[in-house]
DNA sequence: TTGCAGGGGTCAA
DNA sequence: TTGACCCCTGCA
C-alpha cells in the first residue's frame, strides 16, 4: 500500500481487499451513508470522513483527512495492518465459506469506539437497521458535537461526559422506546466507573463477554457484537437471525440453540470466527438465505 | 384507510 | 422456555 498526499485528503494506492460497500453495509457499523457517486460518509473518532474504494484499481480515496490522523486514527480503524488475503484463503477451504467470500470480498472489520458501540447495539435490539441509524443519529444531533463537511451539518457521538447527566426523558428523543431504559442505565453505569471498557477490552473473550453483560440490554448477541467490532476480540460469532439462518440453512441443516451454533463456529472457525461471521451475515442478508422460514 | 405482523434480542416470570 | 416489548414500516 502506498499513500499519497492530496488536498485535504489521501489517496491510498496498491491497496487490497478493501470495498468500501461491503465493508459499510456487512452490518457492522450504523453512521456511514452512501453518497450518488458511490462514496461513504460517516462520523468516527469525532471527525466526518467521505471514503470511496475503486476495486478495479486498487485505489481508496479518503476524503476530509490528514497524514497525521491515517497514521493515529484511520489506519487501524479500518485494519489496514491485518492480510484480509491470508484469512480469505484459510477460510475458503470450506465450500460455503469460500462462496460468501466472492460475494463479500472486500470486507474488513473496523475497530470502532466501544462506548459508541455498546450503546449502538443496546438500540439494536429487535429492532430494525434504519431505525436503529436514526435512533443513534438522533441521540448524536442532541448531545453530540456538530461538525460541517460540504454544506451539511454532522454530529459526533456524544461522549460519555456530554452523555452521562442526561435524563431518561432526555433519551427518549430518540425514540428507541423500551431500549431507552437501557441506555440510561448503561451511561451511568459507565460513568461511574462500575463497567470499564478499557478494562473489559484487555480481558479474555469469556470474562469481558460475561463483564458486558452486566450492563442491562447486553445479551450474548449485543456482547459480541461489541467485542468483535470495537475490541479486537475476532473469536467472536454474534448469532443473529441472519446469521441463525445461515449456519442452519448451510451447515446443521435443522433448527438449533444459539449454543450450539456459538461452539459450531468455534469448532469450525476457531480464531477466524469473527471474520466468517461477517462474510457469512453480509451474504445471508444479501440473497436473503433461509428468509422465509420461522424462526 | 385501517390493522397487523415483524424487526441486528433481552428481560422477567 | 416463553411472551412482551417501543416504535415504525411494509403490506394486505
Amino acid at each position: 500500500m502506498r499513500i499519497k498526499e492530496i488536498e485535504n485528503g489521501l489517496i491510498l494506492e496498491d491497496i487490497k481487499d478493501f470495498d468500501a460497500k461491503h465493508i459499510f453495509e456487512c452490518g457492522q457499523c450504523f453512521r456511514w451513508t452512501r453518497e450518488e457517486d458511490g462514496s461513504y460518509t460517516g462520523v468516527a473518532y469525532g471527525r466526518v470522513l467521505n471514503v470511496k474504494s475503486d476495486n478495479d484499481k486498487g485505489v481508496v480515496i479518503i476524503d476530509n483527512t490528514n497524514a497525521e490522523d491515517f497514521r493515529n486514527i484511520w489506519f487501524d480503524y479500518f485494519d489496514l495492518g491485518r492480510d484480509y488475503g491470508l484469512i480469505k484463503k484459510e477460510l475458503s477451504k470450506d465450500p460455503v465459506l469460500e462462496m460468501a467470500i466472492k460475494h463479500g470480498e472486500g470486507i474488513r472489520i473496523l475497530q470502532q469506539e466501544p462506548w459508541e458501540l455498546l450503546i449502538s447495539y443496546i438500540i439494536s435490539a429487535n429492532n430494525s437497521i434504519p431505525m436503529i441509524s436514526r435512533s443513534i443519529n438522533l441521540l448524536s444531533e442532541a448531545y453530540g458535537k456538530s461538525i460541517e463537511y460540504k454544506g451539511k451539518t454532522y454530529y459526533t457521538f456524544p461522549a460519555i461526559e456530554e452523555f452521562h447527566e442526561v435524563t431518561l426523558e432526555g433519551i427518549y428523543y430518540c425514540r428507541a422506546g423500551f431500549r431507552c431504559k437501557y441506555i440510561h442505565q448503561a451511561a451511568r453505569l459507565v460513568a461511574s466507573g462500575e463497567i470499564d471498557l478499557d478494562a473489559i477490552e484487555l480481558l479474555d473473550i469469556d470474562s469481558a463477554r460475561k463483564e458486558l453483560m452486566k450492563v442491562p440490554g447486553v445479551g450474548p448477541k449485543v456482547a459480541d457484537c461489541i467485542m468483535l467490532f470495537s475490541m479486537k476480540k475476532h473469536r467472536a460469532y454474534p448469532v443473529d437471525v441472519w446469521v441463525k439462518r445461515v449456519t442452519e440453512y448451510f451447515y446443521l441443516n435443522r433448527d438449533v440453540k444459539m449454543k450450539d451454533i456459538q461452539k459450531f463456529a468455534a469448532d469450525k472457525f476457531g480464531e477466524l470466527a469473527g471474520f466468517a461471521q461477517e462474510y457469512l451475515f453480509y451474504y445471508a442478508r444479501e440473497f436473503k438465505i433461509n428468509a422465509d422460514k420461522m424462526i
